[in-house]
DNA sequence: ATTCTCACA
DNA sequence: TGTGAGAA
């Protein structure tokens, strides 16, 4: 096949095929002679998917890289790809909808005023922005994906003393949300599937998110059934409304404050009205406390905890994560969810 | 008909 | 992320 014959078949201009070229996507084979390109099947099955993962917004470079590696090894990482692009363009629609919701302000504003009103512009961009790189600001700092096949093993080691009423948690959660028979369920950050997979054998039908592909895959193999996203909670990549529960199981302690009221903001939007909330946490109850508590985990050797991070805020939560659930529980109100259940878990 | 390059948005 | 024009 000459370019303009292949062009026409998948109906993308000879330009742009040459230009996929040039950035690697793509490499025919060319007459001796007159250097003309000529394409295989394959070739064509390869630009067909090309635009394919363009269509649904993916960069060339992205593309390219999701490409070769297709090519080489398994199906597995080219699923992870788009898992991956699905979770960017829920990011991408978080945005837009805060766009959409700051330009409503600006319009408004200018209504109000006769004038240009420069500083509310200036101002209500300003958050924008700032709300923008909070989205953006989550950074995996404990590297989940090189724990996750210890994960469940740790959980069991007895001499974690924060893990050994682990079980119990998870339990007074599915208590505290039933009952799940029929009920659609969202477990954020879940690892490797304890607690969604518990809400899925006592009825509920689960779906997860974790930003971890190996905790994913790990989940995967232990509870097949459950619907798995790769995404984090800063963008929670399913729509609007869509499960009368959340929960979230010693998650929420790995985000900052700010990301916090965020990820708040975020489990409303995807809940049912009248749906509910369950989050459980570390959460001690004073700074003196919290200190001799950090100060156990390290004499135990357990240094290796995920929230003990030295380059994120060392333990930032007890306090006010109780603060914020309390605050957030009168919001219920207002948000018409008719009942908000939290866990205050203290870590004796 | 096709290729390449330069410029352009 | 492409496109248009022009020379070969």
């Amino acid at each position: 096949m000459l370019i303009h014959e292949i062009s026409r078949k998948i109906g993308i201009t000879a330009r742009a095929i040459r230009f996929y070229e040039q950035k690697g996507l793509l490499s025919p084979a060319k007459i001796k002679e007159n250097g003309y390109r000529t394409y295989t099947e394959q070739d064509a099955w390869r630009l067909q998917t090309i635009i394919s993962l363009r269509e649904v917004g993916m960069t060339l470079d992205d593309i390219r890289q999701t490409l070769n590696q297709s090519d080489s090894s398994s199906q597995e990482e080219f699923i992870y790809a788009l898992q991956l692009q699905r979770s960017m363009l829920f990011r991408q629609w978080t945005g837009m909808k805060q766009m959409i919701d700051t330009m409503d302000r600006m319009i408004h504003a200018a209504k109000v005023n006769q004038t240009l009103p420069t500083e509310q512009l200036y101002e209500l961009a300003g958050h924008n922005k700032a709300m923008r790189d909070l989205r953006d600001s989550w950074r995996d700092h404990w590297d989940f994906d090189a724990k996750a096949s210890q994960f469940d093993r740790q959980l069991k080691d007895e001499n974690l003393s924060p893990n050994a009423a682990y079980e119990a948690a998870l339990n007074l959660i599915a208590r505290l949300v039933s009952p799940l028979i029929g009920k659609k369920g969202l477990d954020v950050g879940t690892a490797t599937g304890n607690l969604a997979g518990k809400l899925q054998q006592l009825g509920a039908s689960m779906s997860a998110i974790d930003q971890s592909k190996q905790m994913l895959k790990l989940c995967e193999s232990k509870y097949p059934q459950i619907e798995l996203k790769l995404g984090n909670v800063l963008a929670i990549p399913f729509m609007d409304g869509h499960f009368d529960i959340v929960v979230s199981s010693f998650a929420l302690h790995h985000l900052t404050q700010p990301q916090r009221t965020l990820a708040w903001d975020e489990m409303l939007r995807v809940l049912k009205p009248g749906g509910r909330i369950c989050l459980a946490d570390y959460m001690l109850s004073d700074a003196s406390e919290q200190s001799t508590y950090i100060a156990k985990i390290i004499a135990s050797g357990a240094n290796k905890l995920p929230m003990m991070h030295e380059e994120v805020e060392l333990y930032p939560i007890h306090t006010d994560l109780i603060a914020w659930m309390k605050q957030h529980a009168s919001q219920v109100a207002s948000h018409r969810i008719n009942e908000l259940i939290y866990i205050v878990y203290a870590q004796k």
